[in-house]
DNA sequence: AGTCGACATATACGTCGTAAATGAACACCA
DNA sequence: TGGTGTTCATTTACGACGTATATGTCGACT
């Protein structure tokens, strides 16, 4: 019982309803949507196919799996890292040093626009081995490494560079977006943290910082931990 | 048709097979063991369930919900870090940045032994506001505050040194413990890594790069970091 | 006009998280 | 001693999920 047969018969070629065709690059900007939207929970094929106009066997063509979707979105990301980079008009000339911190600015811009993303790196990270990782992803690498090469650095000191790198502006990125509020409409800032909920005997300093750290180390706090990693 | 009532029948108080009592902290524990094993994809109430001799939905009187007994993971592993801790024998008297390392050492040691459940430490940290987190994750916050207030630090100045604490931290053992091997059986490192899908012309430094970027960076890179950040 | 390949759908299976009702064993008090 | 309530586990059921397989529908090319 095909209950849109009717309609699905009046479509022409390249037009189903409202929807364009299907390609790798809208499934995997509308699933950033989603998971914009959604959050990481809120993403299923079904969903997806439904946010697509289209049944959710039809995302297979364009990913083999949903874990491969994901994969995807981290493309995604680092993709829009690269362009975020090269629109960067600072870029005009700059030490590796330098050219290190644009890179990290332009990574925690693209982390606070897709926010839901950001643990998906740290979890595709631990799943896929680094040959299978995407393309795009592999090319922030290699860009840090090519800086660090340039500079002269050997590559033992590198490969260190690159470790310490990759480090620090994942956990700042992390720590930074970690949630903080309990309840997010209350206007006192302890109450909208949820302090109450803290034991206070057990947990005197937390109770007492944690207003003070909810708030932000920006892009300074970022720029201020790479320099003092980077030596 | 209840398959195994005899059996059920014969069973006395407190004796059901050869399982003990469910309890939380059996159920955490069991849920770790089969994380570290099956991996976080192999984690399902059902299986969980069985492991422990259980119905699945037995579980639920000790964990509200999945999401909870993942949160619960994340308790476990701070519970066994603070153990670790206390057995460690360095625990005499030192400075507060000696401290901090000892911290830092510890959660390195603790993550070795479950690295499926660190990455948790990041999911977790994104969706639980902080007064929801289990109370031995918070005690390992206020553990640290507490140190750095010990030392005279501003309450600024504690809040920085936190947030970079515990940025480097999360962010070393994510890098440290990601995957990097394709094929290992493989006994060449460049096939283990699986280079050869790596292609030469776009990522030649990574290429260059890869072998020596698979080794670990161990406690030393971790303490080293941490030094150059606490200044 | 007929065939082919690319693309999307239809259908189905097994697994998942979990709400709700049911049952069994204990502690306690009459 | 027998009832009663509490604690803990089971049973059953539902809807959503990922995805294997088979089927359908085009436009393009011979």
């Amino acid at each position: 019982m095909p209950k849109e047969s009717g309609e699905g018969r009046a479509r022409r070629a390249g037009d189903r309803g409202r929807y364009g065709r299907l390609s790798r690059e809208r499934v995997l900007a509308t699933a950033l949507e989603v998971v914009d939207r959604d959050g990481l929970s809120g993403l299923s094929m079904r969903k997806l196919g439904v946010e697509l106009g289209v049944e959710a066997m039809a995302l297979y063509r364009y990913a083999p799996s949903k874990d491969a979707l994901l994969d995807g979105l981290v493309e995604a990301f680092c993709q829009e890292l690269h362009e975020d980079l090269e629109r960067d008009p600072a870029s005009e000339r700059a030490d590796w040093r330098g050219e290190l911190r644009r890179v990290a600015l332009a990574t925690y811009r693209v982390a606070l626009r897709h926010p839901h993303v950001v643990p998906l790196l740290a979890t595709r990270l631990l799943s896929t081995p680094m040959a299978r990782r995407p393309l795009p992803v592999l090319r922030v690498d290699e860009r840090v490494l090519a800086l660090l090469h340039e500079a002269g650095r050997s590559e033992h000191e590198a490969v260190e560079a690159h470790r310490c790198f990759t480090a620090w502006l994942l956990g700042y990125l992390l720590v930074e977006l970690r949630a903080m509020d309990d309840d997010p409409n209350e206007p006192d800032p302890a109450f909208r943290l949820g302090l109450h909920r803290v034991p206070a005997a057990e947990l005197p300093r937390l109770r007492a910082t944690a207003v003070a750290m909810a708030g932000r180390g920006g892009p300074e706090g970022l720029v201020a931990g790479l320099d003092a990693l980077l030596g």
